[in-house]
RNA sequence: GGCCCCAUCGUCUAGUCUGGUCUAGGACAACAGAUUUUCGAUCUGUGAACUGGGGUUCAAAUCCCCAUGGGGUCACCA
């Protein structure tokens, strides 16, 4: 490198407002920053821009420092608290008004506040993604520094911390660009020298407007809570507005670090797809290990209140197996596997009517029931053995009784293979349901008041 | 509305800086086929884009201008 790579050392910060939970937008935000800072082997800090009292809450602070933990996103500084440098920015507000270049301004509502006075010039912000952009300052107005509470305005708080925390590069959302030239102002008249800026492109809805709460899903804490990998999500969302330059889409974090480059990041805004984020997160379920997918399993099993106390590892281990190309996020696996573990299960209609009231699947079962009651070993190969030969000698096709067994069982059409199913759900439990459906479900249906 | 940003398949994007190798590549999704006990997964294949108009140039997705469209921002919110 140079000789002066001390003082030139890579510092960047992710600066939250604790008004709420952390977004999928602020998520990529942090993510940005965190991969330049850790490819340039910089230091990546937390600061917490709490200076709405109104608006602040704890719970919004643990709420983001949870997401980061959550998603890997570990900060070298920090959190720092805006909130607790108030004397600092009261002294940097009384310096600019000696100055001159801010001034008392009393409100109508009679709140007394420092505003800072703009000049008529012409500022220039060399951005790192978009280039040159140029404002004229006259049209912008003079800006509250210390607001009345003795609180500082984002905008002088921004500065000061970044000025002061030596921060270097200053990477955040687009639609900071319009408070850039203020703060540009800000540090000339302070006397600090100028961070670099990267502006990066906003996430919007797949409707292509702002992301909201209409969206569905838009918290990290959300995504943790269906169940979703923070890697995938972590993968995804770096893949908003960055490319490796490449046609990888599955990147580990090690190869987003090596190859993050804030000049691949491209200026369009991106529209969050979940359809892709629900391709990406069954990637990297298909690709973790057995035991790791079943402790976590484990717990979101018991999160959705389901009484796993009398199952053992190995029962779920090979529950995992069995579904692990099969689904996407927890809560999904939940969703396809509830028939294990409850008493009643519940009968698809659609399923029902397709596959049990049927002519003859009502004799078909029974069949089944009687060759698989009086199976030895109750496993996927002995059920195989038993219930081929059986459709051999019925001279049916194997989907006849594959699909009524499978609907009588577990209540929906779609399963994990059907002999698999029926040794993990176990002899007792299967011809109980085989007998309950024969007894209950199936035929066609009688005419009502008969 | 003023100011600012942006513009490649439905979506994420490669290609744009350093015009030609682009009859525009990949991925998700869609569709079709194969496979399968179902769904899924998998494999194979298909359709799908340079917003429009002017320039510049031998040559433009790539450079310039205008139009249009989308987004952002105009608080004692951040």
């Amino acid at each position: 490198m140079n000789e002066n790579n001390l003082s030139s050392a890579v510092r960047v910060r992710f600066a939250p407002s604790p008004t709420g939970y952390l977004h999928i937008g602020g998520a990529r935000t942090a993510l940005f920053n965190w991969l330049f800072a850790r490819h340039n082997n910089g230091v990546f800090l937390l600061r917490i821009e709490d200076t709405d009292q109104q608006r602040s809450t704890k719970e919004a602070t643990q709420a983001i420092l949870d997401s980061m933990k959550w998603l890997g996103l570990d900060w070298d500084e920090g959190p720092y608290f805006q909130s607790q440098r108030l004397p600092k920015y009261k002294q940097y507000a009384e310096h600019l008004v000696e100055g001159g270049t801010a001034y008392y301004d009393t409100d109508a509502e009679g709140r007394t506040a420092i505003r800072f006075k703009m000049k008529n010039n012409v500022i220039v912000i060399n951005d790192l993604v978009h280039g040159a952009i140029t404002f004229d300052a006259a049209a912008i107005e003079d800006f509250v520094l210390l607001k009345a509470d003795g609180f500082p305005s984002y905008n002088f708080a921004c500065v000061v911390d970044d000025a002061d925390m030596k921060i270097t590069h200053v990477i955040r959302g687009d639609d900071h660009i319009s408070n850039t030239p203020k703060q540009i102002a800000l540090y000339n008249a302070l006397g600090f020298e100028l961070p670099e800026y990267a502006h990066i492109p906003m996430i919007l809805g797949e409707d292509g407007s702002r992301l909201s709460k209409r969206h569905g899903a838009t918290s990290v804490t959300e995504y943790r809570d269906k169940g979703y990998l923070p890697q995938a999500l972590v993968n995804f969302l770096a893949l908003l507005g960055w490319s490796p330059g490449n046609d990888q889409e599955i990147l580990s974090i090690g190869e987003m670090i090596e190859k993050f480059s804030l000049k691949r990041v491209n200026k369009t805004s991106a529209q969050f797809d979940n359809t892709k984020l629900d391709w990406m997160c069954g990637q990297y379920v298909k690709n973790t290990p057995i035991d790791q997918l079943t402790a976590v399993g484990k717990l979101f099993f018991e999160k959705s209140g389901i009484d796993i106390t009398n199952i053992s590892m190995e029962w779920l281990s090979t529950l995992i197996e069995l579904y692990h190309e099969r689904f996407k996020n927890f809560q999904e696996l939940v969703d396809q596997t509830r028939f294990f573990f409850v008493n009643s299960i519940e009968y698809d209609p659609v399923a029902t009517e397709k596959f049990l009231k049927k002519e003859g699947v009502s004799e078909i079962l029974k069949v089944v029931y009687s060759a698989v009651s009086s199976l030895n070993s109750f496993d996927r190969e002995g059920l195989e053995g038993c219930l081929r030969d059986l459709t051999a000698k019925l001279g049916i096709g194997f989907s006849k009784i594959a699909q009524p067994i499978r609907v009588a069982i577990t209540g929906r059409s779609a399963s994990a293979g059907i002999f698999e199913t029926m040794e993990l759900l176990g002899r007792e439990t299967t011809l109980k349901r085989l007998e309950n459906t024969i007894k209950n479900r199936c035929g066609i249906t009688n005419a009502v008041g008969l």
